[in-house]
DNA sequence: ACCGAACTTGGACAATAGTACCAGAATTCT
DNA sequence: AGAATTCTGGTACTATTGTCCAAGTTCGGT
């Protein structure tokens, strides 16, 4: 057995990381419209418009090729998120209401990005590796939403920022099977939970 | 092709419901550590003791033995959760808080069902007739946490529910991958939530 | 006891799956 | 340029899959 990769983890040796791309972005999609249940060699060659071998060529397996489409999701989704809040800080970084309504918008507004999200955490629920990852993109995004709220005064950002996620979690989860949008009722929501989260005091009750 | 059944939904004929169920429970077992991906007809049979012709006898498909497995883990979980409601209706009306951590630890202490129970989402995202039932399902609990809330004096009985139950779910969906338990955190979480929901004042907007 | 319907079973079938192999094309290195 | 490496597509192999079938068994009603 000839020894000829030196356990490369998974850089494009040469040019062409846009094959191996093709091939991870067609099992997204493949996931988002039927499931982790949906993917095998054959049909995620030809959505990504490739030979059959091209698939089993990057990729080991079929659990190596899930888990490297799930690493792929986790950086998508960052990117936007990132992007999103670049945006935002720009435009006046006050705004963490506005903030929290476009990031769940957006996801919404792409269902099919959202629902592969969802997959992938039950993935990464069986899969340690997979775990870790959505376990680092967590953090960073309490980091972010955290600072947002600091700035803001609260007593407990960082607390305040999971609570924050989780409620935006439960609610794209919602929509998963609830079509219809109510936006407004999403924003007023937010709107008393980060209200909660900037008066909150040690004490019992008090009314500034 | 014969009429012999006229439309019987899923009424056991005489006896032996027993089989059916061990059937769906093994599926739903299966689900719940490997994924729907890890149903197939023959590994549900050995699950379940049964032959693998039983697993085809009760169920046209693997897409209807999905279903009906779903349709049993709602009706697993309501039952769960109705019998817990009533303890806490019986034991004290009014402390919702403990209802909800008590409701959420329930879950979470039992990571199988619960993984279960997202997969079921993420199915219903794809298969209408179980996004009904899973919706019928949600509008109960909203019902059930909504009174709750209203014999405390919210303002926005049912609203509120939804939130709590978002945020729920977000956080069960966070202790998935996050396995350290941190209920302390949450009961925090929850407290400032409900209390944020009981405080709120209809501020300037106005409501029918 | 007996009859028909409700069950239960083992086995067979074609289709599809993951994966491996290999010969050749393309690209990079020297 | 030539050699070495990386990439590609076609094909083959075996295991597993969903589904069906034709016999058996059990049971409730008569």
């Amino acid at each position: 057995m000839a020894i000829a990769r030196p356990e490369s983890r998974e850089a494009p040796r040469r040019r062409a990381a846009s094959r191996r791309t093709l091939v991870l972005e067609a099992t997204l999609r493949l996931i988002a419209d039927g499931g982790v249940d949906s993917v095998t060699h054959r049909r995620v060659a030809k959505a990504a418009g490739v030979s059959l071998s091209a698939t089993t060529y990057y990729f080991d397996s079929r659990e190596h090729l899930l888990r490297e489409a799930f690493r792929h999701c986790i950086e998508l989704a960052k990117a936007q998120q990132s992007r999103l809040a670049a945006a935002f800080r720009e435009r006046g970084g006050d705004r963490i209401l506005d903030f929290l309504v476009a990031l769940t918008e957006a996801e919404v507004a792409a269902p099919d990005l959202m629902l592969a999200e969802y997959e992938l955490t039950l993935f990464a629920a069986r899969d340690p590796e997979i775990a870790e990852a959505l376990r680092e993109w967590d953090e960073w995004m309490v980091a972010q939403l955290g600072q947002g709220l600091e700035s803001l005064g609260a007593t407990r950002p960082f607390e305040g920022a999971r609570t924050l996620l989780h409620l935006i979690r439960g609610y794209e989860l919602h929509r998963l099977t609830h079509r219809e949008p109510d936006a407004g009722d999403l924003r007023r929501r937010l709107e008393a939970v980060v209200s909660a989260i900037l008066e909150a005091e040690p004490v019992a009750d008090s009314e500034p």
